[in-house]
DNA sequence: CGCTAAAGTCGAACCGGGTCGACTTTAGCG
DNA sequence: CGCTAAAGTCGACCCGGTTCGACTTTAGCG
């Protein structure tokens, strides 16, 4: 296999992407049209149709290398044996700033992954490893008898990340303008969950 | 005031509305172009730009006259003195078949006021309205005793309503299919949050 | 090496949301 | 009632994502 037509197409699938990272990153996602990606990767428009089926398709490959900094980033921050409120605190505040460097790539971020158009196994995968990260902070957390360990390491993580996305939403519509009331908003909810509402 | 002019101007309003309201139910969201509804209304395409910003905007004015109606037939449902859990679960599932009979719809209404372009009054009246009727309920059941009352209410709507709204997420994403895994995952997370997750 | 069918490419066109600016209606004043 | 400025209307157009179909390249067989 890996023959010279694959390798081109390859070579050219990355030329998309390297465009995205770049025009994305400095024009925003809807200032980058499709022509702009397809002349900064020396193509014509419609072939860029080839490689992904839509705009957001390469959104979400964009954000695949961008993921992958930011999650290295997250492992100098956090110490694996800090409680959990506090590795949780850290994670989703670094989360928070890189979603916000720029407030519409968060957006459809948000949109895309987790409210997509149809069941693409793309956006599920990004949610995944989302979801694992918090497993493992999860499950280091049960090792030390911080938290109850009957309940499912899935939904605790998954309850966790709505606190998350909801917060995401807070600042979407402009409930909380501020990094300070994300990170007030954030707490106060960690701690409802971990807490516990009823009497 | 309300001259003819006035009088005219609201008919008009009405007749997009309307016309949204046949539309999207019928062909969905996408489906509708803007033409459509204005060929519906009897006016010409641009004119809809008199009445709404956009099209989203037109949506969040179809949603409110679906809103209306189901948040009337929750009163029929829930028994206002009933232990907390099972009204959430009640209202939850009553919300999340009403989003459901158009899965389009629903992703559409989560996408437009949850992660909204711009913050525009509209999607927040929306949420503002959602987080009361839960507020409600969470009175209700504080004057019961059943939980924490050092608790703010407005971050314990939040807090139930990200719930749902997680839930919603895992159905668009493919996580969970059936209505059965969607009660499953409300019931396993409300117990979460009210048991509280700590030890 | 030549040929062919499949794969890849792209210009042209489609489609639908949104804007512009010229035209039409009308409130409300004298 | 007549006039005018403001409000309302809409056809023509722009723009960008997406599709179509004709053209070009190339793998791989004889």
């Amino acid at each position: 296999m890996t023959g010279k037509r694959e390798q081109k197409k390859e070579q050219t699938r990355q030329a998309i992407v390297a465009a995205a990272v770049d025009l994305f990153s400095s024009k925003g996602y809807e200032k980058t049209s499709i022509e702009d990606l397809a002349k900064a990767a020396g193509i014509g428009k419609s072939t860029v149709y080839t490689y992904f089926k839509a705009k957001e398709e390469i959104f979400l490959a964009f954000f695949d290398e961008e993921f992958e900094y930011s999650f290295s980033a997250l492992h100098e921050h956090v110490d694996p044996d800090a409680p959990l409120i506090n590795q949780l605190h850290t994670l989703f505040m670094l989360q928070y700033e890189f979603v916000t460097k720029n407030r519409e790539f968060g957006r459809i971020l948000v949109r895309e992954t987790l409210f997509p158009k149809s069941v693409t196994s793309l956006a599920k995968e990004s949610n995944q490893r989302y979801l694992d990260a918090l497993g493992e902070i999860l499950n280091r957390a049960k090792e030390r008898g911080e938290i109850r360990p009957e309940f499912d390491n899935f939904f605790l993580a998954a309850h966790f990340f709505m606190i998350y996305l909801g917060s995401l939403s807070g600042l979407y519509t402009g409930y909380i303008t501020t990094t300070e009331e994300v990170e007030i908003g954030l707490m106060t909810l960690l701690n409802q969950a971990l807490q516990g509402i009823a009497l």
